[in-house]
DNA sequence: ACAAATGTATTGTCCGACAATCCTAATATG
DNA sequence: CATATTAGGATTGTCGGACAATACATTTGT
């Protein structure tokens, strides 16, 4: 048996230089707000070309683990959960997502979000779905824009609530995704303020006595509302969302 | 009142030359498998020199928009589900979420996702989980590794049968982030093998009969067994998943 | 007709230069 | 002395050109 080599490393500078940093930074050595190199001097420390290295850094730059922060300079930084959301709901809308995916999903989630929300919220929480409903109660019944916009704030902030950072950037994603067919509903359906107030009250009240199949409950009805008004409005469910 | 000019756009080149092509991407000027302009024609159309142009194609390649194909050349791409599972993945590993996070994630998302399964799996995707089944038997019961990966991927098969791609790349994504972590709970729990196949046996069995509940249950029931492996093999659940 | 050689288009990498911007520090002004 | 202004330096943003490396297309040789 002959010698074996290893099979070369063919991959660019740039994603070398990428990778790089990455490792260092997921390592740990790099922590979140450390200030990275200058770009002279990263091209001393790899001994590469500036454009190699700005090449490396726009492929990092676009994960969201770094960000021009004061004076210019790169800092690390570990992505939040909206900013997760936000990437993976647009990657999500590309990837020709529908209405139709995006609501089951929806669907499915939220309601266990609601029985998970009331074993575990915290006053503040609380307090912020009332902030929320009580938003809306004082919204004008015909402001769709207004109304649409409690609706979606109230799942954030039940979403914000449950404490865990990987369900929210997932129930985040949703609301991103739903937020646009949500104003064709509303603005079609009768009597949609009125029900979403109901709902979200329902709902407050079950997570105040902590009843986790209440909440649960009310969550699906508030839900199942929303499906019919999608009905209503002829949305197509089919449709890419975008 | 004086004139009003509009705010400039004093955004980098290369961010802007990244929008202009994912703008005409989005509006669908350009559709899955075009061909983009090579960098000296791109340079040509914007007006601005390569380095820019390339600057700004980094910035596009990273977020699986754009791809580099055939010939070399740039070819546009919708990404699926498991490339928008591991962006979002790493992510959220970066952002420091912790197994305890992920697997009640999992927790709340997988029972629901049987319960749809049961009223939904095709045959084929039935024959799919049979075959994992299969697998896990006749795998060595002690061979922890090889359970590992039958365990992951009946969870993979699984999603992959809702026909929902939002579900799938939700889904999917926890299953990146759980499988290291699912090997030091096999290999410290006694009798893995057999708690597991007999899980997955159950859950095939609930979903052939289209029983929704009961797909729901053993699926709760599954993930309940796992949670005790965590305890016993004293995983710390506060850790970062990396 | 198939294989080899050649040519060409395109990307990958390098270099050097300068403008634009921001930070810091020295200086002027009250 | 405190504040505003100015000057200087450091760093990023953009440019232009150059050449090597590679993949594809075409021609050539047998």
């Amino acid at each position: 048996m002959t010698h074996k080599f290893k099979t070369l490393d063919r991959a660019p500078v740039y994603v070398k230089v990428c990778n790089a940093i990455e490792e260092d930074i997921l390592s740990g050595v790099l922590k979140e707000g450390a200030l990275l190199p200058t770009e002279a001097e990263l091209c001393a420390q790899f001994g590469v070309t500036r454009s190699s290295v700005r090449e490396g850094i726009r492929l990092l730059q676009q994960s969201g683990l770094v960000e021009r922060g004061a004076a210019k300079r790169l800092v690390v930084k570990s992505p939040n959960a909206s900013e997760i959301a936000e990437v993976a709901s647009r990657s999500m809308a590309l990837g020709g997502a529908t209405f139709g995916e995006v609501f089951e999903t929806l669907a499915m989630l939220y309601p266990e979000a609601a029985r998970i929300a009331a074993g575990r919220l915290s006053d503040e929480a609380l307090g912020a779905l009332c902030d929320v409903r009580d938003g809306l109660r004082d919204a004008a019944p015909d402001a769709a824009d207004e109304i649409v916009g409690y609706a979606v704030e109230f799942f954030q902030q039940l979403a914000n609530g449950l404490d865990n950072r990987v369900m929210l950037a997932m129930l985040q994603s949703l609301n991103l995704m739903i937020g646009a067919s949500l104003r064709l509903v509303i603005d079609q359906t009768p009597n949609a303020h009125e029900r979403i107030l109901g709902a979200q009250t329902e709902i407050i009240a079950a997570l105040k006595k902590r009843d986790e199949a209440q909440a649960r409950a009310w969550m699906m009805k508030h839900i199942e509302d929303l499906r019919r008004g999608y009905v209503v409005a002829k949305v197509n469910l089919d449709a890419r969302i975008l």
